[in-house]
DNA sequence: AAACAGGGGTTAA
DNA sequence: TTAACCCCTGTT
């Protein structure tokens, strides 16, 4: 069947009963192929778990899904996923409109960046939920990777809904939890009440894991569900990234590194390079200097990258946490 | 063993 | 511009 230009068939896998759906040649649309542990595990996303080699197990949207590439290496196989999700989420999530191989031209302009593209040209920029890389970017401040995992799968297992197997297929087999949504994070957050409605009395007021961020997390919640800030999506891609990130930091906890990866990660805009600590020492290696300052990292690669800013950070930072060529 | 440093930062002074 | 912030983890 042929949904949005790709060729997608469906069937019933044999061993889970589920449906699963493969998308077809999904590796042309860049030329380095269709990188499936480059897209997880580039930073971009935190709740995307290993479930073997090239296997990645989550939730988007309310289904939870394996995703991996075919054996042929060139499809894109999604279990417990159907035709329509693929219409009305897997498509837009992978970025399956844009095919990679004129960004990577624009963006491969010297020696490291070829380095990096041959590395990791193949990731995926995924489009996320706003809300969902709102709350996991605020958490994510001043802590390491594992931990923000830790954070964000502990919100998500107190405050989520219940996923569970495509229910038209009879199968109640618990998934995981969806990412709780900025009504539930206002009423319940860190509130005496939240954590006696989740049942436990080791819950975040006992052991208050997220620290300072927790009134963060409330406060923008808060803003969220009064309608104290309304997301104009539209507004913030249309407008100049400054304005955007400045509209962003309207919320509590979220600074200019929070507002790009915000920005960058939900899909709004592709000009916008958050710069972390590994960005930071990669442009400061490869372009500039020690003395670099933050501002003039940002000035640089809006200005060298230009409107595939985030195109080039999804590839580059993956490489260089991982190869560490500084 | 107990102190220490530092982590994909933001806030308020 | 700078320190303080909560908590966890890995290191002396």
């Amino acid at each position: 069947m042929n949904i949005k230009g790709f060729n997608v068939t469906q069937d019933n896998c044999s061993s889970t009963g589920l449906p699963q759906i493969f998308v077809k040649d999904v590796s042309d649309l860049s030329p380095l192929g269709f990188d499936i542990r480059g897209t997880f595990e580039s930073g971009q996303c935190i709740r995307w778990k290993k479930v073997e080699d090239g296997k990645y197990y989550g939730i988007v949207k309310g289904r939870a899904v394996n995703v991996s590439l075919f054996e042929n290496g060139r499809d894109l196989v999604i279990e417990n996923a159907t035709l329509e999700d693929f219409r009305d989420i897997w498509f837009d999530y992978f970025d399956l409109g844009t095919n990679y191989a004129p960004i990577i031209k624009e963006v491969e302009k010297d020696d490291f960046m070829q380095s990096a593209i041959r590395f990791s040209g193949g990731a995926r920029m995924l489009v996320q939920d706003f809300e969902e890389t709102l709350y996991s970017y605020i958490l994510s401040s001043q802590n390491n990777i594992p931990r923000i995992i830790k954070l964000v799968d502990s919100l998500c297992s107190l405050y989520g809904e219940k996923i569970y197997a495509y229910p038209s297929f009879g199968d109640k087999t618990l998934m995981g939890h969806s990412f709780p949504d900025s009504e539930t994070l206002a009423l319940n957050f860190c509130t005496k009440e939240g954590c006696e409605s989740c049942g436990s009395r080791n819950g975040l007021c006992d052991k208050p894991f997220a620290g300072y961020r927790c009134p963060y997390i409330r406060k923008t919640a808060l803003m969220i569900y009064s309608g104290e800030f309304i997301l104009d999506e539209n507004h913030l891609a249309s407008s100049t990234a400054e304005q955007a990130r400045k509209e962003l930091c309207r919320l509590s906890g979220v600074g200019e590194k929070v507002a790009d990866c915000v920005l960058l990660y939900s899909g709004i805009r592709k000009d916008i390079c958050p710069i972390d600590v590994w960005v930071e020492k990669t442009i400061k290696h490869f372009y500039l200097d020690e003395s670099a300052k933050k501002s003039e990292i940002r000035k640089f690669t809006q200005d060298y990258f230009g409107k595939h800013a985030g195109y080039a950070q999804l590839w580059f930072f993956n490489y260089s946490r991982t190869q560490k060529p500084v």
